[in-house]
DNA sequence: CTAATATCAGGACAACTGATATAT
DNA sequence: CATATATCAGTTTTCCTGATATTA
Protein backbone atom coordinates (compact mmCIF):
# COMPACT_ATOMS: atom_id res chain seq x y z
CA UNK A 1 0.00 0.00 0.00
CA UNK A 2 2.99 2.36 0.62
CA UNK A 3 5.23 1.35 -2.22
CA UNK A 4 6.38 3.53 -5.05
CA UNK A 5 5.29 0.17 -7.28
CA UNK A 6 7.96 0.51 -9.88
CA UNK A 7 6.68 -2.51 -12.17
CA UNK A 8 3.20 -2.25 -12.51
CA UNK A 9 1.22 -4.08 -9.82
CA UNK A 10 4.37 -5.58 -8.68
CA UNK A 11 3.37 -4.83 -5.10
CA UNK A 12 -0.04 -6.53 -5.57
CA UNK A 13 1.15 -9.22 -7.19
CA UNK A 14 3.51 -10.08 -4.74
CA UNK A 15 1.13 -9.78 -1.57
CA UNK A 16 -1.05 -11.92 -3.45
CA UNK A 17 1.61 -15.14 -3.68
CA UNK A 18 2.46 -14.15 -0.51
CA UNK A 19 -0.58 -14.36 1.49
CA UNK A 20 -1.61 -17.46 -0.41
CA UNK A 21 1.97 -19.14 0.49
CA UNK A 22 0.59 -18.22 3.90
CA UNK A 23 -2.82 -19.35 4.07
CA UNK A 24 -1.89 -23.05 1.98
CA UNK A 25 -0.08 -23.35 4.87
CA UNK A 26 -2.24 -22.56 7.54
CA UNK A 27 -4.92 -24.60 6.00
CA UNK A 28 -3.39 -27.61 5.91
CA UNK A 29 -2.69 -27.95 9.45
CA UNK A 30 -6.07 -26.49 9.97
CA UNK A 31 -7.26 -29.61 8.22
CA UNK A 32 -4.72 -32.04 10.34
CA UNK A 33 -5.37 -30.92 13.34
CA UNK A 34 -9.59 -31.42 13.07
CA UNK A 35 -8.74 -34.79 10.98
CA UNK A 36 -10.00 -35.57 7.66
CA UNK A 37 -13.22 -36.89 6.57
CA UNK A 38 -13.26 -40.62 8.17
CA UNK A 39 -9.89 -40.59 9.09
CA UNK A 40 -8.39 -40.26 5.50
CA UNK A 41 -4.85 -38.34 4.66
CA UNK A 42 -5.88 -34.99 2.64
CA UNK A 43 -3.36 -37.35 0.09
CA UNK A 44 -6.24 -40.27 0.47
CA UNK A 45 -9.05 -38.33 -0.31
CA UNK A 46 -7.40 -36.52 -3.22
CA UNK A 47 -6.79 -39.90 -4.68
CA UNK A 48 -10.23 -41.26 -4.25
CA UNK A 49 -11.53 -38.20 -5.24
CA UNK A 50 -9.66 -38.62 -8.33
CA UNK A 51 -10.70 -41.78 -9.14
CA UNK A 52 -14.42 -41.54 -8.72
CA UNK A 53 -14.43 -37.96 -10.82
CA UNK A 54 -11.94 -39.77 -13.68
CA UNK A 55 -12.12 -43.47 -13.09
CA UNK A 56 -9.82 -45.90 -13.28
CA UNK A 57 -5.77 -45.06 -12.82
CA UNK A 58 -2.08 -46.13 -12.49
CA UNK A 59 0.12 -45.01 -10.00
CA UNK A 60 2.52 -42.94 -11.93
CA UNK A 61 -0.79 -41.68 -13.13
CA UNK A 62 -2.20 -40.55 -10.19
CA UNK A 63 1.56 -39.41 -8.72
CA UNK A 64 1.60 -37.05 -12.18
CA UNK A 65 -1.57 -35.80 -11.78
CA UNK A 66 -1.44 -35.07 -7.84
CA UNK A 67 2.30 -33.49 -8.65
CA UNK A 68 4.00 -36.27 -5.91
CA UNK A 69 6.57 -39.31 -7.05
CA UNK A 70 5.61 -42.28 -7.98
CA UNK A 71 7.12 -43.64 -4.85
CA UNK A 72 4.99 -41.71 -2.24
CA UNK A 73 2.07 -41.94 -4.41
CA UNK A 74 2.41 -45.93 -4.25
CA UNK A 75 3.16 -45.76 -0.76
CA UNK A 76 -0.69 -43.50 -0.18
CA UNK A 77 -2.53 -46.25 -2.69
CA UNK A 78 -1.18 -49.03 -0.45
CA UNK A 79 -2.63 -47.94 2.28
CA UNK A 80 -5.84 -47.06 0.57
CA UNK A 81 -5.68 -50.75 -0.84
CA UNK A 82 -4.90 -52.48 2.40
CA UNK A 83 -7.72 -50.17 3.77
CA UNK A 84 -10.42 -52.01 0.98
CA UNK A 85 -11.27 -48.59 -0.90
CA UNK A 86 -9.00 -49.53 -3.85
CA UNK A 87 -8.07 -52.99 -5.86
CA UNK A 88 -5.62 -53.29 -8.25
CA UNK A 89 -6.00 -55.78 -11.46
CA UNK A 90 -2.72 -55.50 -14.10
CA UNK A 91 -3.12 -54.04 -17.07
CA UNK A 92 -3.54 -56.75 -19.77
CA UNK A 93 -1.58 -54.99 -22.64
CA UNK A 94 1.41 -53.65 -20.46
CA UNK A 95 2.42 -56.34 -18.08
CA UNK A 96 4.26 -53.22 -15.87
CA UNK A 97 0.87 -51.20 -14.86
CA UNK A 98 -1.48 -51.95 -12.64
CA UNK A 99 -5.04 -50.57 -12.64
CA UNK A 100 -6.38 -49.26 -9.79
CA UNK A 101 -10.01 -48.78 -9.55
CA UNK A 102 -12.25 -47.85 -6.57
CA UNK A 103 -13.95 -50.94 -5.14
CA UNK A 104 -17.59 -51.24 -4.76
CA UNK A 105 -17.73 -50.94 -1.01
CA UNK A 106 -15.57 -47.76 -1.16
CA UNK A 107 -18.28 -46.49 -3.97
CA UNK A 108 -20.78 -46.80 -1.65
CA UNK A 109 -19.05 -45.53 1.27
CA UNK A 110 -18.64 -42.44 -0.78
CA UNK A 111 -21.63 -41.40 -1.03
CA UNK A 112 -23.01 -42.50 2.09
CA UNK A 113 -20.54 -40.01 3.86
CA UNK A 114 -21.25 -37.61 1.92
CA UNK A 115 -24.66 -36.71 3.18
CA UNK A 116 -23.82 -37.69 6.85
CA UNK A 117 -20.54 -35.66 6.52
CA UNK A 118 -20.11 -33.23 9.26
CA UNK A 119 -16.35 -31.97 9.28
CA UNK A 120 -14.69 -29.36 10.45
CA UNK A 121 -14.31 -27.86 6.53
CA UNK A 122 -17.65 -28.23 5.53
CA UNK A 123 -19.16 -26.97 8.57
CA UNK A 124 -17.36 -23.33 8.32
CA UNK A 125 -17.93 -23.21 4.85
CA UNK A 126 -21.98 -23.81 5.47
CA UNK A 127 -21.78 -21.12 8.97
CA UNK A 128 -19.47 -18.64 7.48
CA UNK A 129 -20.04 -18.07 3.83
CA UNK A 130 -22.93 -16.83 2.68
CA UNK A 131 -24.22 -18.52 -0.91
CA UNK A 132 -22.58 -16.08 -2.91
CA UNK A 133 -19.37 -16.66 -1.13
CA UNK A 134 -19.42 -19.84 -2.13
CA UNK A 135 -20.18 -19.03 -5.20
CA UNK A 136 -17.39 -16.98 -5.41
CA UNK A 137 -15.25 -19.24 -3.51
CA UNK A 138 -16.09 -22.28 -6.62
CA UNK A 139 -15.00 -19.67 -8.77
CA UNK A 140 -11.88 -18.72 -7.22
CA UNK A 141 -11.16 -22.39 -6.87
CA UNK A 142 -10.94 -22.45 -10.82
CA UNK A 143 -7.72 -20.43 -10.69
CA UNK A 144 -6.35 -22.09 -7.87
CA UNK A 145 -6.52 -25.59 -9.94
CA UNK A 146 -4.68 -23.74 -12.71
CA UNK A 147 -2.04 -22.67 -10.95
CA UNK A 148 -1.19 -25.45 -9.18
CA UNK A 149 -1.78 -27.81 -12.65
CA UNK A 150 0.80 -25.03 -14.31
CA UNK B 1 -24.02 -33.30 -10.89
CA UNK B 2 -25.67 -36.95 -10.72
CA UNK B 3 -26.97 -36.41 -7.13
CA UNK B 4 -30.49 -36.25 -5.91
CA UNK B 5 -29.29 -33.09 -3.05
CA UNK B 6 -31.24 -34.05 0.30
CA UNK B 7 -29.94 -31.28 1.74
CA UNK B 8 -30.14 -28.15 -0.06
CA UNK B 9 -27.04 -27.34 -1.81
CA UNK B 10 -25.49 -30.22 0.48
CA UNK B 11 -23.60 -31.57 -2.47
CA UNK B 12 -22.37 -28.49 -4.12
CA UNK B 13 -20.72 -27.47 -0.05
CA UNK B 14 -19.42 -30.88 0.45
CA UNK B 15 -17.54 -30.98 -3.34
CA UNK B 16 -16.08 -27.21 -2.23
CA UNK B 17 -14.61 -28.58 1.22
CA UNK B 18 -13.54 -31.99 -0.79
CA UNK B 19 -12.02 -29.46 -3.84
CA UNK B 20 -10.37 -27.65 -1.30
CA UNK B 21 -9.04 -29.90 1.00
CA UNK B 22 -7.42 -31.39 -2.12
CA UNK B 23 -6.11 -27.96 -3.63
CA UNK B 24 -4.26 -27.35 -0.41
CA UNK B 25 -2.33 -30.83 -0.65
CA UNK B 26 -1.06 -29.99 -4.01
CA UNK B 27 -0.60 -26.08 -3.78
CA UNK B 28 1.86 -26.67 -0.71
CA UNK B 29 3.47 -29.98 -2.45
CA UNK B 30 4.04 -27.28 -5.20
CA UNK B 31 5.53 -24.75 -3.10
CA UNK B 32 7.69 -26.55 -1.78
CA UNK B 33 9.27 -28.10 -4.48
CA UNK B 34 9.85 -25.26 -5.88
CA UNK B 35 11.54 -23.78 -3.00
CA UNK B 36 10.06 -20.25 -1.68
CA UNK B 37 11.42 -16.92 -1.43
CA UNK B 38 14.90 -16.45 -0.55
CA UNK B 39 15.28 -19.74 0.74
CA UNK B 40 12.69 -19.52 3.64
CA UNK B 41 10.15 -22.06 4.20
CA UNK B 42 6.32 -20.97 4.29
CA UNK B 43 5.86 -21.13 7.95
CA UNK B 44 9.22 -18.46 8.05
CA UNK B 45 7.68 -15.98 5.14
CA UNK B 46 4.44 -16.68 7.16
CA UNK B 47 5.97 -15.28 10.88
CA UNK B 48 7.81 -12.86 8.81
CA UNK B 49 4.87 -11.23 7.25
CA UNK B 50 2.76 -11.16 10.13
CA UNK B 51 5.75 -9.50 12.13
CA UNK B 52 5.94 -6.53 9.25
CA UNK B 53 2.09 -6.38 9.02
CA UNK B 54 1.36 -6.37 12.63
CA UNK B 55 4.25 -5.15 14.19
CA UNK B 56 6.29 -7.24 17.43
CA UNK B 57 4.98 -10.13 18.75
CA UNK B 58 5.35 -12.78 21.23
CA UNK B 59 6.12 -16.46 20.54
CA UNK B 60 2.64 -17.40 21.73
CA UNK B 61 0.79 -14.82 20.04
CA UNK B 62 2.72 -15.87 16.73
CA UNK B 63 1.46 -19.71 17.46
CA UNK B 64 -2.41 -18.44 18.25
CA UNK B 65 -1.74 -16.70 14.78
CA UNK B 66 -0.93 -19.91 12.88
CA UNK B 67 -3.13 -22.33 14.32
CA UNK B 68 0.25 -24.23 15.88
CA UNK B 69 1.55 -25.44 19.32
CA UNK B 70 3.82 -22.73 20.61
CA UNK B 71 6.95 -25.76 20.79
CA UNK B 72 6.44 -25.65 17.19
CA UNK B 73 6.81 -21.96 16.71
CA UNK B 74 9.67 -21.61 18.81
CA UNK B 75 11.41 -23.69 16.78
CA UNK B 76 10.97 -21.65 13.65
CA UNK B 77 11.59 -18.51 15.66
CA UNK B 78 14.51 -19.72 16.98
CA UNK B 79 15.78 -20.36 12.87
CA UNK B 80 14.86 -16.99 12.18
CA UNK B 81 16.89 -15.44 15.11
CA UNK B 82 19.65 -17.18 14.44
CA UNK B 83 19.91 -16.20 10.96
CA UNK B 84 18.94 -12.69 11.81
CA UNK B 85 15.86 -11.80 10.39
CA UNK B 86 14.21 -11.11 13.93
CA UNK B 87 15.37 -10.28 17.02
CA UNK B 88 13.93 -10.90 20.82
CA UNK B 89 14.14 -8.38 23.95
CA UNK B 90 12.35 -9.13 27.56
CA UNK B 91 8.94 -7.76 27.85
CA UNK B 92 9.91 -5.25 30.33
CA UNK B 93 6.24 -5.58 31.76
CA UNK B 94 5.97 -9.42 31.78
CA UNK B 95 9.39 -11.52 32.57
CA UNK B 96 7.91 -15.05 30.80
CA UNK B 97 7.67 -13.06 27.41
CA UNK B 98 10.28 -12.19 24.84
CA UNK B 99 8.81 -9.74 22.26
CA UNK B 100 10.07 -10.50 18.19
CA UNK B 101 10.66 -8.17 15.78
CA UNK B 102 12.24 -8.45 12.24
CA UNK B 103 15.72 -6.68 12.07
CA UNK B 104 16.47 -3.62 10.08
CA UNK B 105 18.59 -6.11 7.93
CA UNK B 106 15.63 -8.42 7.17
CA UNK B 107 13.05 -5.63 6.47
CA UNK B 108 15.32 -4.01 3.88
CA UNK B 109 16.07 -7.42 2.81
CA UNK B 110 11.93 -7.92 2.57
CA UNK B 111 12.18 -4.84 0.37
CA UNK B 112 15.18 -5.68 -1.88
CA UNK B 113 13.61 -9.12 -2.80
CA UNK B 114 9.82 -8.01 -3.19
CA UNK B 115 11.15 -6.68 -6.49
CA UNK B 116 13.68 -8.93 -7.75
CA UNK B 117 11.82 -12.22 -6.57
CA UNK B 118 10.49 -14.12 -9.46
CA UNK B 119 9.62 -17.46 -8.01
CA UNK B 120 7.30 -19.74 -8.88
CA UNK B 121 3.74 -18.87 -7.79
CA UNK B 122 4.44 -15.05 -8.87
CA UNK B 123 5.24 -16.17 -11.89
CA UNK B 124 2.63 -18.15 -12.64
CA UNK B 125 -0.02 -15.88 -11.32
CA UNK B 126 1.32 -13.18 -13.43
CA UNK B 127 1.32 -15.42 -16.74
CA UNK B 128 -1.91 -17.55 -16.00
CA UNK B 129 -4.11 -15.04 -14.18
CA UNK B 130 -5.56 -11.88 -16.25
CA UNK B 131 -5.85 -8.60 -13.98
CA UNK B 132 -9.58 -9.09 -13.40
CA UNK B 133 -8.82 -13.03 -12.41
CA UNK B 134 -6.36 -11.92 -10.26
CA UNK B 135 -8.76 -9.40 -8.85
CA UNK B 136 -11.15 -12.40 -8.04
CA UNK B 137 -8.64 -14.94 -6.74
CA UNK B 138 -7.80 -11.92 -4.04
CA UNK B 139 -11.35 -11.28 -3.30
CA UNK B 140 -11.89 -15.10 -2.44
CA UNK B 141 -8.54 -14.69 -0.25
CA UNK B 142 -10.40 -13.22 2.13
CA UNK B 143 -12.87 -15.93 2.56
CA UNK B 144 -10.05 -18.01 2.62
CA UNK B 145 -8.77 -16.22 5.74
CA UNK B 146 -12.18 -15.96 6.96
CA UNK B 147 -12.02 -20.12 6.96
CA UNK B 148 -8.36 -20.95 8.28
CA UNK B 149 -9.16 -18.00 11.16
CA UNK B 150 -12.64 -19.51 12.49
C1' DC C 1 -2.15 -22.44 43.80
C1' DT C 2 -3.49 -21.92 38.99
C1' DA C 3 -2.46 -20.18 34.52
C1' DA C 4 0.60 -18.59 30.91
C1' DT C 5 5.20 -18.42 28.60
C1' DA C 6 9.03 -20.54 26.72
C1' DT C 7 11.96 -24.45 25.88
C1' DC C 8 13.96 -29.35 25.95
C1' DA C 9 13.30 -33.99 24.33
C1' DG C 10 11.32 -37.45 21.64
C1' DG C 11 7.72 -39.09 18.07
C1' DA C 12 4.60 -39.35 14.06
C1' DC C 13 3.66 -38.47 9.37
C1' DA C 14 4.07 -37.12 4.61
C1' DA C 15 6.86 -36.58 1.13
C1' DC C 16 11.54 -36.90 -0.45
C1' DT C 17 15.95 -39.45 -2.69
C1' DG C 18 18.44 -43.52 -4.12
C1' DA C 19 18.50 -48.20 -5.68
C1' DT C 20 16.38 -52.29 -7.78
C1' DA C 21 13.49 -55.57 -10.52
C1' DT C 22 10.70 -55.99 -14.37
C1' DA C 23 8.43 -54.99 -18.66
C1' DT C 24 8.24 -52.06 -23.14
C1' DC D 1 19.94 -50.44 -24.81
C1' DA D 2 16.95 -46.67 -23.27
C1' DT D 3 12.60 -45.77 -21.08
C1' DA D 4 8.65 -46.48 -18.00
C1' DT D 5 6.46 -48.74 -14.00
C1' DA D 6 6.36 -50.19 -9.45
C1' DT D 7 8.45 -51.07 -5.05
C1' DC D 8 12.04 -51.50 -1.14
C1' DA D 9 14.81 -48.87 2.04
C1' DG D 10 16.42 -44.88 4.26
C1' DT D 11 16.19 -39.66 5.00
C1' DT D 12 14.32 -35.06 5.62
C1' DT D 13 10.87 -31.81 6.98
C1' DT D 14 7.29 -30.17 9.70
C1' DC D 15 4.56 -30.27 13.19
C1' DC D 16 3.09 -32.96 17.08
C1' DT D 17 2.95 -34.64 22.34
C1' DG D 18 4.91 -34.81 26.96
C1' DA D 19 7.66 -32.80 30.56
C1' DT D 20 9.98 -28.90 32.91
C1' DA D 21 11.45 -24.25 34.64
C1' DT D 22 9.95 -19.72 35.33
C1' DT D 23 6.97 -15.85 36.04
C1' DA D 24 2.13 -13.59 36.68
Amino acid sequence: MSEPANTPASGQEAALATDLRVLAGKLKRRLREQGSAGDLTGSQVAVLSRLERDGPATVAELARAEAMRPQSMGAITAVLEAAGHIQGRPDPADGRRTILSLTDACRAWIHATRAAREDWLLRVIRTELSLPEQEELARALVLLRRIVDS
